[in-house]
DNA sequence: TGAGCCATGTAAATAGTTACATGATTAA
DNA sequence: TTAATCATGTAACTATTTACATGGCTCA
């Protein structure tokens, strides 16, 4: 159902076609939730059906057409209900912490490269996450700008609040993971001088 | 694959049921990659068939039956394969940030409700994780002792700091989610106080 | 004898991924 | 004219969830 809830938040601002959405898929809402273009065409169609948006179809160039997506009313409705209603908790799926679970298993220095390429990775995200909140705060943040116009001045503040505290929850996050990646890569370093430790003395046993 | 993975890595120790795994799926491994039976019965099947796996079916009690697999030798070098390849980065479906980013179309109440009950749920993770971290210092953890028994001497250090990494990442991760969490909570009493300040203002203006 | 646990599954639906497939538009 | 982007989809597969379904064992 997430899929189709991050959906009608996009859509609550403006009309659009799959292709933009699946384009927010990519930034904005892409930060906390993903879906390919595959998923959201189709969801689309069935959300249509169900009557939480309206459709059409407009001629793109001289050939082309594009299908627009409106909200509806009972979209609306839709999206107040879920926003209110209780989230279950299912996440405990965590392929890197499974991992780490384990790796004693993997080669040391492939253990090296993937908390390092994880590192990276979370770094890389940190900066996408931090960027939004720069652009939140300094005012420039399109998305944020265009839903502004969309709701009244008395919002503004939640809204804009909303937002910053999000991303600022996953750059925080963010920075433990990486504190995390780097305290793993100290630990697989402790752990080989510890192993050749233990052999020197084994060695100098023998010698005696 | 990862659940097939989580699989193998149990098995590592020593043969166990469906039912015995599925357990550990509600603990050990559990928080790092849940799985309900549902799923696990046909995996193993799937498993055997595939030769990672052996099955012994063993009587229980007069009448009932179980089945217990083994890990093979094919099976321990997929587990290490797979534990020294990358690891691809697909981790951006998050329900509560999803929903943070929305509150303002939430009831500030309902968004309170809602932070506060994911401050609790994360709060009871965070306990069961410095649990298992206490157990493994303490040397108390069953799972971990049983795995010791299998491995020679020289790796019990590694295999020890492994699994303490690892739950001590999730506790750090858990302990900022909760200070997120009581941001959010802070957030909306900030924001209610200013929307009353701002009503008085409006209210003493229309008085003058 | 009943409650709680041990044990193994099936069915149906939903969700998500990967690969394929096609074609139009726009701007350099 | 060609590359990048806009645009919409299908097919096949894999993963995951939820609900159902059955029956034996153990201990109080």
């Amino acid at each position: 159902m997430s899929l189709r809830n991050a959906l009608l938040a996009l859509l609550t601002v403006e009309p659009m076609t799959g292709y933009d959405l699946a384009k927010r898929f990519g930034s904005s809402v892409g930060n906390v939730w993903h879906a390919p273009d595959s998923q959201i065409y189709p969801e689309l169609r069935r959300m249509l059906q169900d009557g939480l948006l309206e459709s059409e179809e407009v001629p793109w160039g001289r050939k082309g057409r594009k299908i627009e997506y409106t909200i509806t009313e009972q979209g609306r409705v839709a999206f107040g209900e879920w926003m209110d209603s209780d989230l279950q908790w299912t996440r405990d799926r965590d392929p890197m912490h499974l991992r780490a679970a384990y790796f004693e298993y993997a080669t040391p220095d492939r253990a090296r490269d993937q908390l390092a390429a994880y590192r990276e990775h979370i770094l890389q995200l940190r900066g996408q996450w931090q960027q939004q909140i720069d652009e939140v705060i300094a005012g420039t943040s399109e998305t944020l700008n265009r839903r502004l116009e969309t709701v009244p001045a008395s919002q503004h503040r939640r809204t804009t609040a909303f937002k910053r505290f999000t991303y600022e929850g996953l750059v925080d996050r963010a920075d433990v993971e990486i504190a995390w990646a780097e305290r793993g890569l100290k630990l697989l370093d402790e752990l080989d001088d510890l192993d050749a430790q233990d052999e020197l003395g084994a060695l100098s046993a023998q010698d005696a």
